[in-house]
Formats: structure tokens, sequence, C-alpha cells
DNA sequence: ACCCCATTGTGTCGAATGACACAAGACGTG
DNA sequence: CACGTCTTGTGTCATTCGACACAATGGGGT
């Protein structure tokens, strides 16, 4: 696989992220190990692992979870490139979630002082890690709210909504014609809004047969916005806020 | 109300805080606007507030939360002296949550680039503000397994346990003889759960009857520990891990 | 071609949880 | 002291969601 440079990265030509400075971009080349590939279905980072790396999700998605013991699943929220891997983990010293690639994934790999480095080196890398950890904290607080007071239907079309939205915004053309790519299974998603599989399934059809979304070779449509978003007690903010790249 | 030096704040005392340089002491202080009290069941962050501060709470209770249009809410986690607040809205503009006094509140007020200056003058301060955002991350975390993934009994188990670690580790004693300060009424179990009032109050009672706990007169004693840890699913993790201070 | 398994799709039934109704005690306020 | 409100507690019934069973499809591997 052939290295590119940070500074070339074709992620950081796209609108969603902020520009970085020359200088910050060299030193963010500098922690940068190196690049790896991991297939779906695998795991990049294993519940309770130690001295794990830190990872920018370049390609591909992933997604972080915890099980309890006899194998009940949650999945606390989904990766898209962009997204910081590993930050939570190098603050206790065991990752207290594990983080599994969902389709064929690319990852860009930093030493493991890297967080501390960007701190120290970069104040405002710095700040943007605090900005991206305190972003995701808010996505995951939206599905706490979403599991714990939302009925099904309601946060199957929160998820299909949000998950749109943030794929869209990493398209050139947003998924104008047949949608947006979606590799998620059924399992997935009743794993991230804590139901069954079934009556994930259930919901699911239902909602399709009303005309509110399709799901289709891996591509998924909003058929009915206002419908979906009316579901999911969304006032529509517009585009998603330019958010650091590191 | 008498305004302490940051140097001499007797959260520092706790060997649940880390110590932190003069210099940086100084920093902290000098960021600082003051304080202020706020009533039991009074707003510190409005939901949808612009430019609220950053606080860091000194002692009493606090919730984050999030509420439906139509009323439902889910608290999001709780607060307890030391925990930091604010961070996530100064990333958006909005605040994507409220803040609720749950007793009686002490809150260190801090000027509202605070966030920024710490980053930029110390980068260690600037590194603990990023650990306290991916620890409460960890916190929700822990919140959003329980709410997606286990049954009304469970989630109370994990709640009872996880929150008497969390105050425990404030006291000098750890809660020996009566137990800990509780102030939470069946409702914000409930809206921390993600479960409905009365059914919170069924589960609770069961427990009790059990013998595995009881509140009385505002303090929570765990009578069972093992019982209790045993249906959350806990593996006995002993003193939680040394944490900044701001 | 064959098999295996993952994934989606459906029906039936049961269990966990929510909704509604009401009671009692504690507490603050006029 | 009377009154309303908040909080806890309990019973009954309704609903949502989960569990189990089974079918159909499609892809990958031998």
């Amino acid at each position: 696989m052939k290295t590119v440079a940070c500074s070339a990265c074709p992620l950081r030509e796209l609108p969603l992220f902020n520009e970085h400075s020359n200088v910050e971009l060299a030193l963010i080349e500098s922690l940068k190990k190196g690049q790896i590939a991991v297939r779906a279905e695998h795991s990049i980072i294993a519940e309770g692992q130690a001295d794990a790396p830190l990872y920018t999700l370049f390609s591909g998605w992933a997604f972080r979870f915890k099980t309890l013991s006899d194998g009940r699943r949650q999945i606390l929220n989904f990766l898209l490139p962009g997204d910081f891997i590993g930050v939570q983990q190098t603050m206790g010293d065991a990752s207290a979630h594990g983080v599994d690639a969902l389709s064929d994934v690319l990852l860009c790999v930093f030493q493991r002082d890297a967080l501390w480095e960007l701190h120290r080196a970069t104040p405002a890398l710095g700040f943007s890690v605090t900005w991206l950890t305190a972003h995701e904290e808010s996505v995951v607080d939206d599905t706490l709210l979403s599991v714990g007071r939302r009925s099904a239907e309601e946060r199957i079309a929160t998820l299909l909504i949000v998950l749109f939205k943030r794929v869209a915004a990493l398209l050139p053309d947003a998924g104008a014609a047949r949608g947006v790519p979606f590799p998620l299974t059924q399992q997935h998603i009743a794993d991230g809004l804590g139901l069954s599989l079934v009556h994930t399934n259930k919901t699911l059809r239902k909602l399709a047969r009303r005309g509110l979304h399709r799901i289709e070779d891996g591509y998924l449509q909003l058929l009915d916005v206002k419908a979906l978003a009316r579901l999911a007690d969304l006032y529509g903010n517009g585009r998603p806020a330019p958010r650091p790249l590191i």
C-alpha cells in the first residue's frame, strides 16, 4: 500500500475539515508511524487491550463497542474517515471498549506518545484533540438520548438521518443520486440502538414500506426526510461544523 | 461566600486528585473569574444556551441532560465535585445539552477562553482537559451499555455501585458508617437509566427487599456488594485512577 | 455443483416495561 | 391549621419489545 504524505492527504481537501498550518502538518507527519489495513469484521483494538496505539481512520467504517460477559454487545458509536481512535485508552491503562472494523479499513498509525506530543509541541493540535474528544462524546450523548428515551421507530429514524448526514459530508456529491454507502448490517443497527435483531428488522421494514427510506446494495437513500425528521424529533441543523483532522 | 485560593482548594487534598505544580495552579487561579452558588433543581447551563462559561464543580451534585420536544428527558451523566463542566458547548456554539444542579451547588467559574488558554499556556493542563473529557466520555459509554443492553435490575445495580464508588472516593472515610450521601430522587434515577418512574420504584424496592442496598435519609448503603456486582456484571476494579483537577 | 453460513424477512408467543390510578407521608407556604 | 406539591409506594392493565422458530436468498469455499 502506498503511503501518502499527510500534507497531501485527500481527506484534507474536503470542506468538512479545517485547514492546518504547515508546522502542524509536519508535526503530525513526524508522529505518524505508518498505515495499516484491517479487513471487515476484524478487531482494531481489543476490549481490555493495553497500550494500543493511536489511529486516525483514513477510509472505511469502524465502530467502538462494549460487551457484557454473556455476550450482549452495545455499539457506542460508528467511526468514519477522519475520526480519531484511541484517546480513551491512553488515559486509563487498558481500553474500556473495543474497536472493530465494520468494512475494510485503512488506518494511519501514530506512536503511542503522540497524544502528549500533540499537546506539548503545538497547543493548537492539543486543542484539536480536545475538540475531537468532546465531539465524539456529544455523538454518544445523542445515542444515549435515543436508546434511553426514543421508541424503536424513532431510534431508527434518528440513526438513518444522522449517519446519512455524516457520510454525505464526506462525499463530493453529498450522495445525490443513489444515496450514500451504507455497510451496516441489521445486527450493527440493533447493537447500536439497544434493540434486538428481530425487532430492528421489523421496524426497518415498516419504515421502508411507508416509503421513508431505502437500503439496497449497500446504499442508503432517505426518501422522506421530513417524515424521518419528525419521527426523530430533529430540528434541521444544516451542515456539520468544520472539524480538525489529525 | 468566601472565595478560597485554588492552591488552598480542599479538593486537592484528596488522594483522588493529581497534584499540580505551582505554575499550573497560578494559571488556573488567573483564569478563574469567581465562584457562584446554584440552588437545587435550578439550571446551570440551559439546553441550547450559547457562550456559557466553563465551570468546575466545587461542591454538591449536578447532572447533564437532553430532552425531546415532548418532554422526555435523558440524564447523560451525574457530576460530582471536581468535574469540569462546559467543554462540549465551547466546541459548537450552542450547548447541545443542559446542566442542572441536583443539590445546592458551588461552582468555580472560568472565563470563556480558559479552555484555549489552558492549552496555550501549559500543555500539561491542556492534556488534563483532554483527559477529563475522555474520562467523561467513558462514563457516558458505560451508561450507554447499561441503557442499551442491561435489564432494569442490572441497570440499577450498576448505577448504585458506580455512584457509590465515585462518592466514596471524595470522602475521607469512604462512606464507612451509614453509607454515602445520595441526593437523587427516583425520577433522577429513572431519567438516568432510561426507565419509567414507576418501574424504577418497583425495581429499587425489589433490590432493597432482597437486602442488596438501602437508601434512607439521603444516604446510600450497599449491603450486599457481591450480589450487586454480580447483577451489574462488574469485575471489581478497585480505586479509581487519580485524575486532574482544574 | 454443493454446502455452509450470514443476512434479511415473518409469524407467534411471552416477558419486561410503561401507563394510569390512587394512597400516604413529608414539607413548605399562606 | 389547611392546602398543595413532591416523593415514594403499590396494584392493574396495556404495549412494546424480545425470544424462538423457520424460510428464502446469496456469496464463498471445496
